[in-house]
Formats: structure tokens, sequence, C-alpha cells
DNA sequence: GCAATTTGAAAAAACGTTTTTGTGTGACGG
DNA sequence: CCGTCACACAAAAACGTTTTTTCAAATTGC
């Protein structure tokens, strides 16, 4: 049954034992409180012992079994990390692109703070988490009707979300998220639109179920209001992806008083309208000028490279570690919100010339490495 | 500092403790013996019992301590997942969309076995995880000298990788892997090329540093023997990203005798390969043809839609979670290799009509739900 | 009707740490 | 020379489970 292979990575039921604190201090010829001081830096200890004890621990690899020490301290090490669904529109996460760097970041800072990222499951009830418990909980754009925040606070484990839980009936001050500035960031690309000649500017979107989406609509009627334009919204439903785009796009390009720019809420959106412009002979950024929200690979060498307002997600995630191992960790006072800035990435799909003006025409790759 | 609000979520350093297995037991009138029994289902006690003990439970809303748990089980329930980088190539993973695909599928297939996963954070040195202690480890595309792998088998961690470990020295049977099909996989891709016309066929991959580069470059040369065709092969350096793939298919268009039909092994590449046919006016599908592997919504959606070799990364991570799981509890005999099978998904980059041959032109976003 | 067996449940040991409390030794001051 | 104190370390308790052992009561066999 047992192979004598020098690295067969079975479990082996009579293999030795995982050397212990107790190994450790026979070792060195001390008891296992003075291990667990002297490595821990915590009792009165003379620096010599310290550093004997700290070869031997060396020499014989030690490591110390986290569940014990989790035990005692009460806690587990981890964090957890779920994206927010909805039963309205499963498998809510369209862009991988953002959730992956959001996801590298997070865990990169949890890391380095001693703390490990452990991903949700996509199940139904309660354990998303396999059994295991975490420390804290990280909700990624939570949805109308999400049960994940609530029932976690509810059970005494801190919670930080990555965008503001929709409907929110908790005093502001009792909520803890990580989000970007949508409002200005929305503003800011409409401005851009308008300055490169949109006057009819569309948005297209998805269902308000997440507070971005409903800042960006918020934003774009408030921004219509401004330049006394006609709100152009197409909203989407089902399934989020280029296709989707495609289609509210076509209903927009196709429609009576089409537009002569679109917003579209996520990258992805903004790609279908660039297929949908295509298919249907409409020149961008001649005759039409588009742009999208969240920055990625396929957008900035899309046919033309697309405009995007880069949300950041890699700061957004660093953000968010810190702010729940803060919590977690009983520091006090904990800034409770944390606003993220956009920017705009100007790239060629938003480049058209207008009278008097030079557009800004820069490198459409301009972030290769 | 603690503020009277229901659901401040702060650690409370005077709240009251967590229901514990001996509050389950005061309230239900028996030992901790007994409810722990009655609950893992492993003494002897009437269904009554078993019952009343169930139902108190779920009341006081107990939830076993992991901690605890894993402590005398020597377990930790966890199990890592990480991708393998290499000095040459820092941030290997050039593929958001594929392992976002294969995360979840993990993730999901870990949860419903009741354990969860933790990604390992791209820090130096031996501390991926922050400290806690995985059961078992996932390597993803380990690259030649990665570390990981062979540190962790030293350690006696099961470790299971996803493609093959590079100038594996181990016999093969010491070795656990779950690998697409790649050999396969190129010839059946390169012959839908020569199908729709490609006579001389490029290909485009990056360094063999990872099993599966390796894979397609033997492929290639075989099947280049096999038809009797000079190989033209350009290999990227450095990040591998759609800026690469324009300037590997810029080299061979501009050479002097040009490929009519180019293989990308990564989307990416062959999106950048798209982009530099359309900068130089090359049409596709009629003046070459291109096709890449791993499918992504970015080629779905390209112009013109990419033909890809699908991978199939969900079967990958979950065939991958269940061995890993196997290996762990010691299950024996474990199936030591798993092959998943590729799939080419014919889209509209290579639907070039070739003489006396009708092309299979399906619809191009066939994928849709 | 008494020993043998089965049943139901409790007591105790174990898991590997950290933390708290305890203790023997030498130095120092009075 | 004795008491005090700091020091260096050890013993013991605690963390919340699971597992093993023990034990009393109920049931069975003859």
């Amino acid at each position: 049954m047992s192979s004598g292979y020098l690295y067969d990575c079975r479990v082996e039921a009579k293999g030795k034992a995982r050397v212990g604190i107790r190994d450790v201090a026979r070792a060195a010829g001390v008891s296992p409180t003075t291990v667990s001081h002297s490595l821990s830096g915590k009792g009165r200890l003379p620096e010599s012992t310290r550093e004997r004890i700290a070869r031997v621990a060396e020499e014989l690899g030690y490591r110390p079994n986290a569940s014990a020490r989790n035990l005692v301290a009460g806690k587990t090490g981890l964090l957890g990390i779920a994206i927010s669904e909805s039963p309205e529109s499963p498998f809510g996460l369209s862009d991988f692109d953002y959730f992956m760097q959001l996801l590298t970041a997070a865990t990169t800072t949890a890391v380095e703070k001693g703390m490990a990222l452990v991903v949700a499951g996509m199940g139904q009830g309660e354990e998303f988490f396999g059994g295991v418990d975490v420390d804290g909980l990280i909700v990624v754009d939570p949805v109308v009707g999400d049960q994940l925040v609530a029932a976690n606070l509810r059970r005494g484990v801190p919670v930080v979300t990555t965008g503001r839980v929709p409907g929110e009936t908790r005093p502001d001050d009792e909520t803890y998220w990580v989000d970007n500035d949508h409002r200005r960031g929305t503003m800011s690309i409409l401005d851009h639109l308008h300055e490169r000649g949109g006057r009819k500017v569309a948005l297209i979107t998805t269902l308000p179920i997440t507070s971005y989406t409903a800042d960006d609509i918020e934003g774009y009627e408030t921004w219509c209001e401004a330049h006394s334009q006609e709100p152009m919204l197409t909203v989407v439903e089902g399934p989020i992806d280029e296709g989707a785009g495609f289609a509210a796009a076509a209903e927009l390009l196709d429609g009576p008083d089409p537009p002569d720019a679109i917003y579209a809420t996520l990258d992805r959106l903004a790609l279908g309208t660039l297929a949908a412009a295509r298919s249907r002979g409409i020149g961008v950024p001649t005759d039409l000028i588009v742009a999208g929200c969240t920055d990625s690979k396929a957008g900035e060498w899309a046919d033309p490279p697309l405009t995007a307002l880069a949300l950041n997600p890699e700061e957004i995630g660093r953000q968010v570690v810190e702010m729940l191992i803060a919590l977690v960790q009983g520091d006090d006072p904990v800034e409770r919100h944390q606003l993220v800035p956009t920017a705009i990435l100007p790239r060629e799909s938003t480049a058209r010339v207008v009278s008097g003006q030079t557009p800004r025409m820069e490198d459409p790759h301009d972030e290769d490495s």
C-alpha cells in the first residue's frame, strides 16, 4: 500500500508525526513554555536562550500548528471573500478581469498581514466556506436582497463590502465599505463624451441591483438635466455580457432618434456596443463615440480601442482587506468608508475631432509594461 | 468604545461568547459527549435523543468551532491554490478568464465536499498562505524551476498540479496532475486550419516553461513534419498579452514569406494577431486565418470572432479538487493522472471558403445562454 | 432469577498551542 | 545573615472539540 518512493505524497499512516513545540523544547533542553515565549517574543528571556531556541526550531523545521494556535486565540486567521448573487441575476459576476485584479490585490494584502483569503463557493445555504470559520467577510458588489451581509453581521462576523449595500436601512455609520466615487466618475466620463462632441449621450446599464448601477443612473439623470438633454436609457436584463450590450446598442441605434455617444456601465456591454455599431456600418469614433466603465485588456485591444473609466480594482482590494483586518483586530476607530478615485483612460473610441479643438489622442496601448 | 447599535460589527470585548458544545449539552440536559455523538452520528444513540439534541443545537444556533475540530483531526480543512510563477516570467498568469473559471469550479467542488479553498499570495518566501496550514495544494500551470511543488511535497503536503511539472525527474507514477490533452488538441486545431485552406501554418507561442507550451511546440513540429511544412515558429518573451501577440504576428506577417494561417497558444496572443492583421489591411479570414488556444468572451466577440481551442477550465478545476481531496483523505488507490478533452469552437476567424468545400459556418455566438 | 449481554450516556484523555501562575536561584541591600 | 527582588524558566490551566474508555441500567438467555 505504501510505496517506498522518496516523494510519495499520499498520507502515510505511520509516518513520524510533524515536529511540534514539544520536540523543539526537548531538543533545546527547555520547556514548551520557553519555546513559545521565545518564538513569540512575549516572555522575559535572555537573548542567548532566544537565539538558541530559534536556531533549534529552524533546524528541526518547526512550524506551529495553526489550528492549535487559532483555538486559543479564538480566531481562524481566515478572511472570506464572496461575490454577491441575487435570484434575479444568478452568476452576477460579469467581469472576470475586474474580480481577478481585486482578488489578487486582496490576497497579497491579506497574506502580508498574516491572514489568508478563502473564496466562497456558489452554493446556497449558509455553508459558503465548507465548514471553516472566517474571522471576517468581504462581499463584492452586494446586490439588493443580499442575505450574506445581514446573516454574517447577525452572527457577529465583521463584514466589509465593495460597493455599498443597496437599500441599506442601517444607519450609515454602521456599515463598512470601500467604493469608487461612481457619481463623480459618471459625471466625468459624460463630460468627456460631451467634450468629444457627444450631443445625444445614451446610457446602457443594468438593473439597479447594485449601488454602482444606481449611482450611475442617478448621475446620468442629473447630468442630463444639467445639460438639458432628454435621457436615453437602456437597461439590460438577464445575463450581462457582450450579447446583451449588442442588443441594447442595437435598440438604440436602430431607433428613430439614435444617439451620437454611448456610455455603457460595464466594459463588456461597451464591447457589445462596438460590435453593434460595426454590424450596422456605423463608424466609431466618426459617427458614434463609445466609452465603457471598467478597464480591461479586451477593451484596450478592441477595434477601436475603448475609452474606459478605470475603477482601480487593485486599490479597492487592498483597502477592503485593510479595513476588514482593522475591524477583526478590534482596532478603534476604524475609518468606515473609503472612496477610491476613478480615472478616464481616453482611447480611440472617443477620439473624434471636434471643430476648433484638437482631440488629445494618446497611444492607445499606453499601459504596456 | 462600544456602540449600542444592533449590528455594530466591531469585535465586542465583553460580548457573550459563541454557543459551544457545552451550552448545547446543558440546554439539552446531556453531556458534551452525547452532543458530539449525536451530531456526528458516531455513537450509539436512540433516534429520539439524536433528534432532540439536533433541535436544541439548531435553536441555539450552534456551529462547531472549526479550529478545535481541526486540532483533534490534525487537518485544517483547507486546500491551497497557487499560480506558479517563475523568475523569468513574473505574473505568469496571463489569462484571467481561464483562471477565474477554474477557480470558480474548484471552489464550488471543494465547498461541496466540506473543504475551503485559500488562494496563495504572490509573496516570496515560504509563507504563501499567511500562516495558515493547508491540507493539500493545487499548483496551476507549474513552470520550469518551480519551487512550490517540491517544497510542499518535501513537507508532506499532497500536491496536484494543473498541467504537468516541466522537467519532472520523479517517476511518473509519483506525480499527480490534471491536464488537457494538448498534443491531441494542437493536432486537431492544426488540422482544422489545414482544412480551412491553411498551407503555411505558423505558431505563436511562449517560452516552453510550462508543460502545455512544450506540448504545443512538440505537437506543432510533429504536425509540420507530417505535412511536409517548414515550421514557422515565433516565441514570445516577456509579458504575455495582446501587445506581445501583435509584435509576434507583425514579425511573421512582415517577413519575406508570410503565413496564411496562424495558431496562437493563448487567446490574448491571438487577439493581438488579429490586431496586427487589421493594422496591415490583411483580411481575416480572407487572407489569413487565425485560431487561438483558450476560449474567452473577448475572443468570441472579437472582430472577427476568434476560432478557439476550448480547454474546459471548469472541468479541470473540478477534477483537480477531487483528486486532491482523495489524496488528502488517503483514499487509495487514487487515479494519478486525468486528461481533460479539448474542443474546437469554429468561428469566423477561420471561416474561409475553400474551393470545392463548404465551410461549416456556425453562429459565432452560439454559447450565449 | 441470575449471569451475560446490550444499550445509553457520561467521564476522561487527547489534540498543540498560548497564557497565567508558580518556583527555585542568585544578587543585592540593610 | 536574612529578606527582598529580579530573573529564568517550568508547571498547569485553558481553548472546544473528538475519541476512547468506563459505567450503570435495561434487556436478554437459560
